[in-house]
RNA sequence: GGCCCGAUAGUUCAGUUGGUUAGAACGCCAGCCUGUCACGCUGGAGGUCGACGGUUCGAGCCCGUUUCGGGUCGCCA
């Protein structure tokens, strides 16, 4: 009987050993990406998990025979000598002396993925054909780079004592009410998909000060838009003992800023791949709403009429004028009007009809919106008879207050959005690894 | 959901005023090429022009219906 230790030791190396291996015979694993046939040798591309391996072909070293079943899409091991390329300095290859055969395409792939890059296909096509598509390093490599997003966020707030909490997504009351939540049967009873992890969170001030979430939430918007997703990874954080939103504002700058210089150390493949444009970070300006409606009218002359919300137009004229005159390519608005915001947002003591919370433009789009919340009970009862609600039903969230919770505050962060502006994309759904949309539930 | 636009080879597209056998690029297949790296060269295969109906001697093209898709707005992360 085999013993099971947990300790995988894997005979192949990974890419990243050839340099010290050079000269020795070694086994490396992947998929043949493409074989150029050349007159009597021929190079062989491996794709492994996170590299492209050029392997040579020639039957002066190599013991198999590249017949009809050595082809693209085959899962292969292959053995030989590590040299260094002859043509790309700092580069290794392999000088193949056996290839074996773990597993076979049925059939050739229906999209070329083997170029630099996929061409320009249709949106549905390429959605419809994700698994295959994703097989270019190119496009894998956006989702290695979300990674390191959620990963940056994740590490950072851990190291500023933040508590990682799992928060159900099947609730019996949305956060915040409204037409656009998921309903689904349970046991005869009607739930909703959770659209927010709000009340969670917070419902664990007292009890860990910080606490964060990276899952998804759903929203049932019939909105078809190209930065619109139903279900989207949302990365949730709330701390207590706060004196401000300010202090909220600040842990985001110190996320961020975390998070850039991780990819910039840690997925720079990925970065050079996808040809990123990094932002710079080292302080974030500010604005006030009322005063950011004055530049979109003043010096950007243009005719407001809602005065409660930006429209994706003024965002844009925002996100310019932050490029322009503080030459950063994110922007905080503080300030929003309270009709505007949840009823558990805190509002100004200096000003009732605005609130203190913040959204986050980055390049001229809205990817966070955050603020202090209301901790006293009885502010907070007021303010949702004010608004017209059962105060009966939130009976258990109300717990928080009622029970003592510190003056705290939060924010959300949609995952997708951030990958989407940092990458350039002009549509939310290739920041998506499987998007969920108006129309598609598959793959 | 409203408005605008589109559907032609595996993929991205072109297709003139309605007129012979519907073209190109990439991919695929065959052959050639001592080091390519989006390799190169030569040749070949590949089409129910989304579907249904109509006008016409004749429809990829004009008209109607329908299906699928794209853009945009409402809303928001």
């Amino acid at each position: 009987m085999e013993k099971i230790t947990g300790n995988l030791q894997k005979e192949s190396i990974q890419y990243m050993e050839f340099a010290k291996n050079v000269g020795k015979i070694v086994s490396i694993q992947g998929i043949i990406h493409r074989i150029r046939e050349m007159t009597d040798f021929a190079f062989v591309i491996l794709r492994t998990s996170r590299d492209v391996v050029q392997c040579i072909y020639s039957p002066k070293f190599s013991n198999y025979q590249l017949d009809e079943k050595v082809q693209e899409g085959c899962s292969v091991t292959v053995t030989g000598l590590v040299v260094q390329d002859q043509t790309r300095e700092g580069r290794y290859e392999l000088q193949i002396h056996n290839i074996a055969i773990l597993s076979q395409p049925a059939e050739p792939l229906p999209l070329v993925i083997n170029k630099k890059q996929i061409d320009n296909i249709a949106l549905d096509l390429y959605l419809n054909m994700r698994s295959v598509v994703l097989r270019n390093p190119k496009e894998r490599a956006v989702f290695k780079l979300q990674e390191g997003i959620a990963r940056g966020f994740r590490e950072y707030l851990l190291k500023q004592n933040f508590t990682e909490i799992r928060t159900p997504k099947i609730v019996f009351a949305g956060a915040e009410g409204g037409a656009n939540i998921f309903k689904l049967d349970y046991f005869g009873k009607q739930v909703f998909l959770a659209q927010s992890p709000q009340f969670y969170k917070q419902m664990m001030i007292p009890i860990y000060e910080r606490v964060f979430e990276i899952a998804p939430v759903f929203r049932a918007e019939h909105h078809d838009t190209s930065r619109h997703l139903n279900e989207y990874i949302s990365m949730d954080l709330e701390m207590g003992f706060i004196n401000s939103f300010y202090d909220i504002m600040e842990i985001e700058t110190g996320a961020l800023k975390y998070i850039f210089e991780l990819l910039n150390h840690e997925y720079k493949n990925e970065l050079e791949l996808l040809n990123v444009q990094m932002p710079n970070i080292e302080s974030i300006p500010t604005i006030k709403f009322m005063d950011a409606k004055d530049i979109i009218i003043h010096k950007f002359k243009k005719k407001i009429t809602d005065f409660k919300d930006f429209d994706p137009e003024e965002e844009q004229l925002l996100g310019k004028w932050a490029k322009k005159e503080f030459d950063s390519d994110f922007l905080f608005v503080t300030h929003y009007p309270s009709e505007k915001r949840p009823f558990y947002a805190m509002d100004d003591q200096n000003n009732p009809a605005y609130t203190c919370s913040f959204d986050l433009l980055f390049r001229g789009i809205e990817i966070t919106t955050g603020g202090q919340r209301i901790h006293d009970y009885h502010s907070q009862v007021a303010k949702m008879q004010a608004r017209g609600m059962q105060v009966a039903e939130f009976e258990s969230y109300l717990m928080l207050h009622k029970y003592g919770v510190p003056p705290h505050g939060g924010l959300g962060l949609g995952l997708e959005r951030i990958t989407m502006h940092l990458l350039g994309f002009k549509n939310v759904r290739y920041a998506s690894l499987f998007p969920r949309d108006l129309h598609r539930v598959t793959p």
